[in-house]
DNA sequence: CTGAAAGCGCTTACAG
DNA sequence: CTGAAAGCGCTTACAG
């Protein structure tokens, strides 16, 4: 069987092609009557319009991209990757767009690379962009080469007129988490960021240093890189180092929190006896960790909703806007429990009662 | 600036539409000099040809499909999916092939209407297909629908020579597991496995069974869903039931084992002590638990890569090929200790010496 | 080796 | 409301 086009269903119903197209796509210029008969038959024989030769016409590709530019090992492991992109192709479906996927290592020159093929080709309506950098070059790229773009988690305060984005409070996810930590009872915490480079952690850094200064809490920051062992390795150097040591520790993510609490055991510390953990990144790895990490519950699912609900508002009436992200929702659990709650669960790997059925 | 056109190219350059053409495809009928100097325009240009354009004259949409069937809350919890679909972006990248990806509920009505609208629009040239069911229906509709694809991981035994698929020796896999359990000396082992839809759940049935069987080694089976809670429940139902309870434990996947494990604590039983645990799936979870889960490390990225060099063989040269994925290896660690190792290690949480370090 | 022309399968003014 | 025609930007026989 040949495949069926357009010029054919035209025929095959007596009408011309023109006539078949407005049915097809719900506009005004047909009948009630010849748009059903042609809906009827393209349905009959399961047709639908070629999508290159739409593209083509109409100048649109009928899909958005999306560069996931980071370490394919931490990408594997990071449960927040995946959620996200289903929040996103969710939506994108919903508004009849593909999703093109490329996966880069941690190479911003093959990320900028596919920016610009997609955009000379016009393989992509437009791109959803992630982590925004300090300095990000990408904005200023992607307006030079007229592709429409949605950047993601941009600080509040930083969220310029000139292009969509969703924002992120930052310095009130900072307080969520440190004021629960100074209702602890805890005075001297430690901050183990990502790199300084994204400015989403300059933004949380800079929400702890000012809660803290409030509650009279002192912070050592601590700059690392995501990974597991950068957690590990961030708290024997913490501990390590000369003066009073934290009571509590934040870590900038899941990985690195259950690397932190590795070397807690290493060290025989106990937690949160001796020191207290908050994960800035909810997953089952904090969840099913001994003890479970108290964390920054921050639905990558939804977020990557809104940011394709953005791009999609972009792509079809070319709406500029900046969306707020809903607040992240602080899920306590042992690792941060006060001292007399704790006594139970101290020894890494004893479960706190009531510590397993939430899960279940 | 207008949008550049091959057109416009030819007329800069003074030669004919054709001529651009050809250089920029490689093919015969222009002299070098005048390749040279197309390419060169194009690149000084940062000029690509209109993929649509392309697609619709070569009828071939240079991109790749592929629908993620599953529980949403299980991809996102599941490594294994975010690890493959790397392997296979990067391979496909690497043949200029675009992935493009859906995601759909547990619906198979909706996996099948991607495909049917994937091939009406002619927006992929080809699929990739996972999970391969008992019954599956897709080939049939694939073929019919006229579709391109590859099959990854069909039984050895069950591999047809009608399309392209990898295989996987699972009842090698199920021998390397029960050996293992063989030589720490279990003699009544629980297997949980996913649902016995899946083709590659029945093969490994087969297999442990076969395996066991050799070894005078009684089976206890157990049909669960992959979710934490199924392996939670699994080892519960199966420690209540009547009879000498099994001594171990192989579980279908990575977050099972997680629930089996969770439950062993709830019920005040340790592991590997008195119970031993195996995750037919390695993962950061099983790496991360206490103990740590002895796991068949089956390396998605690479069975990614594998499943998207068949697509491209089979859609640029239509070789029909069958390719074996490299056999699994079992790391193995406290979760399977000998009694007398594990001695340490009994009292989940503990982390065995030297249990650590390999992680980081 | 090069040029003029048809074709891929739609969409969309423009006349009727 | 309908039809004939041009156009989207490439590729590819077919003559020269």
């Amino acid at each position: 069987m040949a495949k069926e086009t357009i010029a054919g269903l035209a025929k095959r119903l007596g009408i011309s092609k023109a006539s078949v197209s407005y049915a097809l796509n719900g506009q005004p210029g047909v009948s009630e009557l010849t748009r059903r008969r042609v809906l009827d038959l393209a349905e009959e024989l399961e047709w639908y319009p070629s999508s290159s030769a739409r593209a083509l016409s109409r100048s649109r590709a009928g899909a958005v991209g999306m560069v996931l530019s980071a370490d394919p090992l931490l990408i594997g492991t990071e449960p927040y990757y995946m959620a996200m992109l289903a929040g996103i192709e969710t939506a994108l479906a919903e508004g009849d767009m593909a999703l093109m996927l490329r996966m880069v290592g941690k190479d911003p020159a093959q990320e900028r690379a596919t920016y610009e093929r997609w955009a000379g080709e016009r393989k992509v309506d437009g791109v959803l962009v992630f982590d925004h950098l300090h300095d990000d070059p990408r904005p200023a790229l992607l307006e030079r080469l007229g592709m429409p773009f949605v950047l993601h988690g941009a600080p509040e305060s930083a969220a310029p007129a000139v292009f969509s984005g969703t924002t992120t409070d930052h310095a009130g996810e900072a307080a969520t988490i440190v004021d629960h930590l100074h209702d602890r009872g805890h005075r001297r915490i430690a901050h183990v960021s990502g790199p300084h480079t994204f400015l989403h952690e300059e933004e949380r850094i800079r929400g702890v240093a000012a809660c803290a200064a409030g509650h009279g809490i002192e912070v050592v920051p601590f700059e690392a890189d995501y990974a597991l062992k950068a957690g590990h390795d961030a708290v024997v150097a913490l501990l390590q180092a000369p003066g009073d040591r934290p009571t509590a520790m934040i870590f900038g993510n899941d990985l690195m929190s259950m690397g932190g609490l590795l070397a807690l055991r290493e060290l025989g510390l106990r937690c949160p006896g001796d020191v207290a953990i908050v994960s800035w990144d909810d997953s089952l790895h904090c969840q099913l960790a001994s003890p479970a990490v108290t964390a920054l519950s921050r639905n990558p699912g939804m977020q990557g909703r809104v940011a394709a609900e953005l791009l999609l508002a972009l792509l079809d009436a070319g709406t500029i806007q900046t969306r707020p992200i809903p607040v992240s929702e602080l899920v306590v659990r042992a690792s941060t429990a006060p001292a007399w709650d704790a006594l139970g669960a101290v020894d890494a790997g004893q479960v706190p009662a009531g510590g397993i059925s939430p899960l279940l």
